[in-house]
DNA sequence: CACTCATATTACTATATAGGCATATGCTCG
DNA sequence: CGAGCATATGCCTATATAGTAATATGAGTG
């Protein structure tokens, strides 16, 4: 149930710069894409089927947000889930969209 | 943990407009408005100091993501909070932006 | 150092959207 | 119906950002 207090106003802009990382249904995909681990930009590319411009980018975003995490190894940049946090906030709106396509579906 | 399962793609998009209406500070105030429960659009103008115009089309895109529910009553419109979900969600990211704060200070 | 591969960045165009102001719509009451 | 309050919407400008194509940086290799 959480405990139901205000957000230090200070927080809204944080806050509202993860919330906005995870908007863009390009950066979702590379997401989904490192559900099972670090990847590299290459591999990630073949998965998602973006341009290696734009994937790059969209990490650079993710890695902003402090989302993921980047670490250099030889010729290749290995980008991984900094939290599985992120895999709840997923999640939870996931669920949420499946009970109300359900509901649709029941009408 | 969780089902480490993907995403099917047809779902970024839905999933990526939640978190896009998350994304912007002036919302995330007026949710953290409506935390005590359904309040009139004058009411949240009030609390956030936002103007009617803003107030109104933001509670526009928090409608239409499915976040908050709308009532008319009267001459007033008064939003709630459609799923407690969202405290879930803005929880998990301010649980994290607290720890990361946190981690900074003992640096 | 020259060459190549992996990644990042720049410059550009197109689109979205926030915010302000004015105005329209909807409701209530006299 | 006409006045007045509550809410929504249209128009405008400024800013952000996605996408593309070209190029720059950086690492490994001969």
């Amino acid at each position: 149930m959480s405990e139901m207090h205000h957000l230090p106003p200070a927080l809204f802009a944080p806050v509202a710069e993860r919330f906005r990382a995870l908007g863009e249904p390009a950066r979702l995909c590379l997401l989904d894409a490192l559900r099972e681990g670090p990847r590299s930009v290459g591999e990630l590319v073949e998965l998602t089927g973006q341009t290696q411009a734009n994937a790059s980018r969209h990490l650079g975003v993710l890695h902003n947000a402090g989302l993921v995490s980047r670490r250099r190894e030889g010729a290749f940049v290995f980008y991984e889930v900094a939290d599985p946090e992120v895999w709840q906030l997923c999640d939870l709106v996931c669920g949420r969209l499946k009970r109300d396509a359900a509901a649709v579906l029941k009408e």
